[in-house]
DNA sequence: TTAGCCTTGAGA
DNA sequence: TCTCAAGGCTAA
């Protein structure tokens, strides 16, 4: 199994995007991407044969060092660094859990050691959003990286043509990272662009299943490439937040509520624009001093993503992205007493957020001793000053 | 146990 | 009257 290689990236698995999965089970999957990941540790204990950085063991490409990819360098990644820093964390959204202590090494040297320009990983429409770090937009051709295409009917891409630029309103009110935008009509055009807007699909379709592959091998650079939309981690390396602002609905949208992205806000909720699910799962979090854990390193992207449940949003990063957008946990009250009750119980001292995450992604608040009242004021009014408190809003 | 909706209550 | 926060309730 760990003889196939992909030719196209550096996986040193079979996958389904280069390479056709031979075996699908997730256990295969797994294990096999434990394999790598014990050639990867290996390698990075190996100080006398690093061959780069210090951060980062060479990654196992499948071929004998000094190869070449046969694949010619067409793209200067150097400088795009911007594009590099955006889109590294895609990488680490993948590598930490399989090498959590390594951090992913920069994407060109990344490159330059494997002496190829060619996509990483790729998202597929239906396994694992592998995503190559170094393109914001990236660019997959079935025909090209899928050879199980044409076969059967198998994954034959009856959607030719995807539009990466989706607005944010497409975006969120499609409730779809996946939903296709159609180009320009191909009468439109004239001939050349025609067949330069010809899918690989409608390229290779006459061709044996062999012959499609071959092609599909040794033609990549003419290729009019098939988009898909990146589902872009909204991860800001500089404060190491999961939360974007550019990537937030718009106001007045569908899926306005900027936690979870997929409810109409309803208002104001402790500072900032969410549904009342998101404000009471915020309330509860700060009122009940919870804290959570989140099995993904924190780096859950999104709350809707996909009906898959993979990129559901845990509860850990749920409250760090309300956090994020600037929920306040001081605003969240005192615990009142019981509607039955008589009201003679004087109320616990208010949670601040220190005690919810000290010292966690969330500077000291800059609390103004005018606007912030002290616990009798508190307890005499029964609620605190919010409005001052925040007059941000 | 938790999420989400509903009701209640306080302040502007 | 409106907004927003807390508590109650209930289905999952």
């Amino acid at each position: 199994m760990l003889g196939y290689y992909c030719i196209n990236c550096i996986m040193a698995m079979p996958h389904f995007t280069c390479y056709p999965m031979i075996l699908s089970e997730s256990d295969v999957t797994v294990a096999l991407l434990k394999n790598m990941a014990e050639k990867v540790d290996l390698q990075a204990n190996n100080n006398g044969q690093q061959q780069w950085g210090q951060q980062f063991p060479p990654p196992f490409t499948g071929r004998p060092p000094g190869s070449q990819h046969p694949e010619p360098v067409s793209h200067d990644f150097d400088n795009d660094l911007a594009r590099q820093q955006t889109t590294a964390p895609f990488m680490q959204h993948f590598f930490p859990r399989i090498v959590p202590s390594l951090p992913f090494p920069d994407f060109t040297d990344y490159q330059r050691f494997n002496g190829f320009q060619r996509n990483a990983f790729f998202p597929t429409p239906f396994g694992p959003q592998f995503v190559n770090p170094a393109w914001n937009s990236f660019q997959i051709s079935p025909a090209m990286h899928n050879p199980m295409m044409g076969m059967d009917n198998f994954n034959t891409p009856q959607h030719a043509e995807y539009n990466i630029k989706q607005s944010l309103d497409e975006k969120f009110e499609s409730g779809s990272e996946m939903k296709a935008v159609k180009d320009e009509p191909m009468e439109n055009l004239d001939s050349k662009k025609q067949n330069e807007a010809k899918t690989d699909h409608q390229r290779y379709s006459s061709l044996s299943t062999d012959k499609q592959f071959e092609q599909s091998r040794t033609a990549l650079p003419s290729f009019t490439p098939t988009f898909y939309s990146v589902p872009v981690a909204p991860l800001d390396i500089a404060t190491n937040n999961t939360f974007k602002p550019e990537l937030s609905p718009p106001p007045g949208s569908l899926h306005d509520c900027q936690v979870c992205l997929s409810t109409h806000a309803n208002g104001l909720h402790f500072g900032a624009r969410t549904c009342a699910a998101c404000a009471a799962f915020f309330r509860r979090t700060i009122s009940d001093d919870k804290s959570y854990v989140c099995k993904r390193n924190q780096r859950c992207t999104n709350a809707s993503r996909d009906g898959t449940g993979y990129r559901k949003i845990c509860r850990a990063c749920r409250m760090k992205r309300c956090v994020d957008i600037g929920m306040l946990p001081e605003n969240v009250q005192h615990k009142r007493a019981r509607r039955e009750s008589t009201g003679s119980t004087p109320p616990p001292p208010k949670i601040g957020f220190d005690n919810f995450f000290p010292g966690c992604f969330y500077p000291p608040f800059q609390q103004n001793s005018s606007a912030v009242p002290s616990q009798p004021s508190t307890a005499e009014s029964g609620r605190p000053s919010v409005t001052e408190n925040n007059s941000s809003t």
